[in-house]
DNA sequence: TATTCGATCCAT
DNA sequence: TGGATCGAATAC
């Protein structure tokens, strides 16, 4: 049952393109929409020494192994959450990050779920702010964003929407691969998140 | 079993 | 710039 989308069949080598594809699409939860706005690829297995799944199947990493359109959630730092969306054929363990986003429905409830933001734009301006937004916690994970039966849904963009000119960076806080440009954003766009190099952690 | 440290956020 | 905070990954 529901929509297939091109990007779901896409080999975990591609995942870079799936990532840039999926820029301007929606992605609703409990009552909060967004529009995302920043992206990033993980590739699978052996191939990205910055990917969860570099080092093959954990108790963590597992949905990253499944089919595609699958979130994969995870706690960071003690008291964050991100989520990825699995991407390429089970096996591939591809993912894209997704980064920040713009509320463009629920904006109440969104400005209520995250009382320290100061400004429309910072609502979801980090992976971790766009989970609080959307209310979605580590019960989402191994859920589906593409066939209704998940908390979150995810849509393509409405019909003649421009998403805009796409830039390229490195991944924010990955301590591996710096060097490869695999974070991809709106240009432009004031709701992405502020970019600070890995900062390691004092003795 | 013990220790280390992170795909972050926020206040300073 | 550093502190919060905890579990997965790694070291032992």
């Amino acid at each position: 049952m529901g929509v297939r989308y091109s990007w779901l069949d896409a080999p975990a080598s591609a995942v870079a393109d799936t990532a840039k594809t999926l820029l301007g699409w929606r992605l609703s939860a409990n009552g909060v929409a967004v529009r995302l706005t920043e992206v990033e690829a993980y590739s699978g297995l052996g191939a990205d020494p910055a990917s969860h799944a570099h080092r093959g199947p954990t108790n963590r990493n597992q949905v990253m192994f499944g089919p595609a359109g699958f979130l994969y959630v995870y706690q960071i730092y003690g008291m964050h959450l991100c989520a990825n969306v699995v991407c390429g054929s089970p096996g591939e363990a591809a993912a894209v990050l997704l980064r920040a986003g713009a509320v463009v429905d629920g904006l109440e409830t969104a400005r209520q779920r995250r009382p320290a933001a100061r400004t429309a734009h910072d609502l979801a301006a980090g992976p971790a702010k766009l989970m609080q937004v959307l209310a979605l916690d580590r019960s989402a994970n191994g859920t589906s964003v593409v066939d209704g039966t998940g908390p979150a849904t995810l849509t393509p963009p409405p019909d003649g929407e421009k998403v805009g000119d796409i830039v390229a960076g490195p991944r924010v806080g990955v301590t591996a691969a710096h060097d490869v440009p695999w974070r991809f954003w709106i240009a432009g766009d004031p709701a992405v998140s502020s970019y600070r190099r890995h900062t390691r952690r004092r003795r």
